[in-house]
This record gives C-alpha cells, structure tokens and sequence, in this order.
DNA sequence: ATACTTACTGACCGTTGAGTCATTAAATGC
DNA sequence: GCATTTAATGACTCAACGGTCAGTAAGTAT
C-alpha cells in the first residue's frame, strides 16, 4: 500500500479549474444559489482553496464570465475580418454558421448569467457589450457597407439595423434555455432571416 | 393624540398586495436574493402574514408569476381575435402596437424570471407556454392562414414560421432589460421586421 | 359592556452558507 | 536527511434567512 500524497499542488491550474466548475455551477443553478462549497467539491478542491485565488463570491462570478467571453469570441470575430468571401456570400455562409452555433454555446450561458445577474454587475454588462455586442454588431454592419460599395446591394440596405440579423438567434437562444422541450427548428428560422434580408438589401 | 390602531384587517385585499410587493422585489433581485422580509415590508405587513396567505416563497414566487400573466394575456389576446381588419392591417397595426409595448411591461419581468429560474420550475414554464406563448403564435399563425384564404398573401407565406415575427420583440427585450442605457430603436426594428415580412408574404 | 373569533404581529428557532485562519503536508533547496 | 516555503485543507464563526407559533388586538355578535 503506497503512501498516496493527499493532493497534488498545481498552483498553475488550480484557477482555471476553480473557474471551468464554477462556470458550470452557476449555469446551473444562477448566481446566487450557487455554493462556494459545491464549486470546490467539483474543482476537487477544498473551499479555502478558492478564496486564495478568488477573494469573494463575486469576484469568482465576474472571472468566470470574462474567462468565457475572452476564450470564445477572439477566435469568432477574428477569423471573421480576414474573410475573400463576398458579402453575399459571408452573411449566407459563415455568418449564419455562427448564429446557428451559438444558441448551444457557453454563450448562451453567459447571456442567461447576463439577464439574470446584470443588473446588479453593470461592469460585466459594459465589458460584454464592448467586447462581444458591439464588435459583433459592428462586423455586420462593415459587411453590408461592403456590399454596398461594391454594387452588391442597393444604398439603402446600410438603413436596416444589424440587429435585424440577430434577432433569430435571440430568439432561438431564449427559446432553447426556457422551452428547452418544445420543438422549434431554429437553424432554419436563422435561415429565413438572413434570406429575407439578402433579398431585401439587393431587390 | 387618537388612539390609532396598530393595523386594519383587510383579508379580501391582502394577497394581492402581498403579490404586488413580491412581484416588485423578485423583478429587482431575483428568486434567491428576494427575502420575504423585504416583500412583507414592502407591503406593509409582518412577515408571519405572508406566510398566512402564502405557504412557502416558492408558493408565492408561482402565485406572483402566474397572477401577473393571467392579468394580461386575456385582454391582450381576447380582442385579438374579434378584429374587422384585413390580415395586412392587422399585422401592420394592433399586432405592431402590442409588440411595442411589450418590452417595457410586466411581460418583460416574467420573461426574466423564467430565464433564471425557470430550469427549477418547470410547470411555471409550462402555464406560461400554453398560456402565452402557444396562444399568440396560433394568432399570428391564423391571420397569415386567413390572408392567404383572401387572396391577400402568397400561400408561401403558410411556411414562414411565426416566430420570425416575434424575433425582433424577444431582441429588444433582451436589450433593454440587459443593455438598458445603450441606445437602440427598438420600435423601429420591429417595424421593419413587419414589413421585410409583409413584402415577402405578398410579393 | 362582554365574550368570541381570527387577522395579524414579531420574537424565536434551526439551518445554511460566505468567509477566516490555524494547521498540515507537498515541493524545493542545501 | 533537514529546513524552509507555501499550496492546500477543513474546522470554525457569524450573519442571514425561511419558516413557526404563542400572543395580541381588531372586528363582530349578542
């Protein structure tokens, strides 16, 4: 029978585990129902342990959320910006492929985190808005101008509001977290959307 | 100096007052972080009272949800359904209107609550989707049916879902009670839905 | 007036959970 | 080996909160 050590130190790791339970917990249960214990148990960690790394509730709540956001979108929207693709093509293509993902994505969680908690952490709201809302919004919107000068569109599709795409896959993402059993083809009412609107900003 | 009493009895009124209170804090700070001192405080009675009316906070917190979504629908949706207007009319009018008005009502709130915590109470989600969500799209499902019988839409229109309708609702929802100091227009994102829609169900 | 009912109060109880910290033991250097 | 550092533990404190219930007084009947 050998000595087992009780536990291995891994002062590198220990955060990310703390935060990728923590994550999960809060996902299920919101914020405030979450127990600090309960986070420490599936970080396999004991609870002290998570106050050396994070100092409050709060501040573990807010790192877990920024962890997500920071790990999710710089892949997204980057690889989005150096794109040969028409515009037509973009917004048909990656674009949707992109909404389509989302609504079963951690961000979804994080939305959810957002709607119930933001209120009471306007910081977390305004690094998500600048980080993940207004980039997104803005990545529309340099496509249609795009479109625009290049005569794939007519002048006036830069009047309609980059939300219009979004708006489905809101929908959809409400829809999958509360009706979670009720049938609904999302993919294809994001589908629709984009189609509408391709033919509304060319006709 | 009247020798005031301490308080009046008032049974027919008090469990709607208790509501009304509860409503108030559980949209501000959520199931978990609403205490039913506060409620009670807020309703100008003692905490052992509400328990009088209430059984447990979780009999309260469905009571509170369910009241304000019987309060509303009926109206809503009841003169709905006895309109002398086209289907183009409707949808361009009343239909528009209640869209409107919707994100910044009660609606809004217990859309919230059911993000949060609906996972932990799935019969509250589900009164809400037969009551709600299942009764308005069937309207817009029969108006769009009923163009069609006219002549006024194309019988392609059947297959767009009505949700795509309400897509752009959900959104301004979700902005203003998560984003609610960054400006949008969210009147006018709705109303280019109805007509990106109507254009493509008459064309 | 007096007796009676019951809406309402508020002190109390038990539990839970955030945050602390003295102690332990894993790793490291000599 | 032995000494030193510090990652990690887990028992503890303390306040908050859901829920209870014995007592009080507002209203009512006679």
């Amino acid at each position: 029978m050998p000595n087992q050590p009780k536990y291995q130190r891994r002062k590198e790791d220990r955060p990310q585990e703390i935060a990728d339970a923590a994550f999960k917990t809060f996902a299920e249960k919101g914020y405030a129902a979450t127990r600090i214990d309960d986070v420490a148990k599936r970080a396999g960690v004991s609870k002290g342990l998570t106050y050396l790394y994070y100092k409050t509730k709060e501040d573990l709540f807010k790192a877990v959320v920024k962890n997500v956001v920071i790990r999710r979108v710089d892949s997204l929207i980057g690889n989005v910006e150096s794109t040969e693709l028409s515009s037509e093509e973009f917004l048909r293509g990656p674009l949707l492929e992109f909404m389509k993902k989302v609504p079963g994505s951690p961000i979804a969680i994080v939305i959810r985190l957002l709607i119930s908690e933001g209120p009471r952490h306007p910081d977390l709201v305004n690094y998500y808005y600048e980080n993940v809302v207004a980039r997104g919004l803005e990545a529309i919107r340099q496509f249609v101008a795009r479109g625009v000068e290049r005569g794939e569109f007519r002048r006036e599709a830069l009047d309609h509001q980059p939300h219009l795409f979004l708006a489905p896959m809101m929908l959809s993402m409400i829809w999958r977290l509360v009706f979670a059993d009720k049938p609904l083809d999302t993919d294809q009412l994001m589908e629709s959307q984009v189609e509408l609107l391709l033919a509304e900003m060319k006709a």
